[in-house]
DNA sequence: AATGCGGGGCT
DNA sequence: AGCCCAGCATT
């Protein structure tokens, strides 16, 4: 049947087994899928490259090797591992659930999956790449790779947000009624490695022959998206403070928001008043003679850019102020987003310590 | 529907 | 410097 060999779903699944791509968490051969480790790698996906996924998974499940596991530890244990990865609400809601599961759940993840969608961070997405990976369900996961595909091989030209609809309904109608969970992967395989954002390699795609975004012309310039907004600037103080021990003042973020629950140096407001017009609270609780740090450090967030300087200096013995003195070879224990190793390094590096 | 939420690896 | 990413929670 010619129609039916040559329909993407077919292409796409006979491309999936010539190319397979080997992942921890992905089940090799006839054996079942480990639904602790689609999980897991799942939840660290979610915006997240392969690459950057892969040391972190072969940690985590080498700390904790079953979601039992996983559900005994201490929040802080697993921000700390998670540490670098971003998304810490991700961190969070992982161990929530990873409790749920146990307690509710009997410490088996539910062949449901709407029960699946109502558990903390498993949105859309993750339900139904659980759904289809670990259970075989008739389950569609669209993430950015699928939308990317979809938008190309049907030439849908209007911009993201507006054709998310559209576009999740033309991968729901191009599955087919076999092979859900290879499937999933395999498209999101072919958007990672063949169908990618910039230059897509269309000369060994297996979808070229019926790809009306290849015919059209310009698949490189699909999904279009909406005009984002220029990034805001904000500014900050930091201050690297030591007592007459060595020791170095952290204190714990609060639970939500921004970096939450991770540690930090104190700061002032992080504000998109420059510098010279920062409140300088620190300079008066009991701090004698700082010193700005040359140079300032940058950082990025997902909506504003942050320049901070850094400033040095010893407490006086009764300095009082809520947090934690931290001995400088305990620093690395702490749970700290790249901003505040960025700028530990800076001060460590100039105080040559 | 819009916004907040990291960080790294591309070009 | 801008782009993208195996999205979710909140409002």
């Amino acid at each position: 049947m010619v129609a039916t060999s040559l329909s993407p779903a077919n292409l796409i699944l006979d491309w999936f087994d010539l190319n397979q791509r080997s992942f921890p968490w992905r089940a090799t051969g006839g054996e079942n899928p480990n639904s602790y480790w689609v999980w897991l790698s799942e939840i660290m996906l979610q915006q997240t490259n392969t690459t950057t996924v892969q040391p972190y998974f072969l940690d985590f499940i080498k700390r904790w090797p079953t979601v039992n596991d996983l559900a005994s530890a201490k929040l802080d244990q697993v921000l700390h591992a998670w540490q670098g990865l971003g998304y810490y609400a991700r961190a969070r809601n992982l161990h929530k659930c990873a409790k749920i599961i146990v307690e509710e759940f009997n410490g088996e993840f539910p062949d449901d999956e709407k029960k699946l969608l109502s558990l903390p961070g498993i949105g859309p997405y993750t339900a139904a790449a659980i759904s289809a990976i670990v259970f075989e369900f008739n389950a569609t996961p669209v993430d950015g790779n699928v939308e990317r595909v979809m938008a190309r091989l049907n030439n849908v030209t209007k911009p993201l947000p507006l054709v998310k609809g559209e576009l999740i309904a033309l991968a729901k109608n191009s599955t087919p009624q076999k092979r859900f969970g290879d499937y999933a992967q395999a498209v999101m395989d072919l958007g990672a490695t063949v169908c990618v954002p910039k230059k897509p390699k269309c000369s060994i795609c297996p979808c070229k022959s019926i790809c009306i975004g290849f015919k059209a012309g310009n698949p490189e310039k699909l999904p279009q998206r909406s005009p984002k907004k220029a990034l805001p600037t904000r500014y900050a103080k930091i201050y690297f403070m030591r007592n007459h021990q060595n020791q170095v003042f952290i204190r714990r973020r609060e639970e939500k928001g921004l970096l939450g629950g991770m540690m930090e140096l104190p700061s002032t407001e992080w504000s998109v008043q420059h510098f010279d017009k920062l409140e300088e609270s620190f300079l008066s609780i009991g701090i004698v003679n700082w010193k700005q740090i040359p140079n300032s450090v940058k950082h990025t967030f997902t909506h504003f850019h942050l320049e901070m300087q850094v400033y040095e200096g010893v407490a006086d013995e009764n300095t009082d102020i809520s947090g934690i003195w931290c001995n400088l070879e305990d620093l690395d224990k702490q749970a700290f987003p790249s901003l505040m190793k960025k700028v530990l390094k800076h001060a460590m590096s100039y105080l040559k310590i």
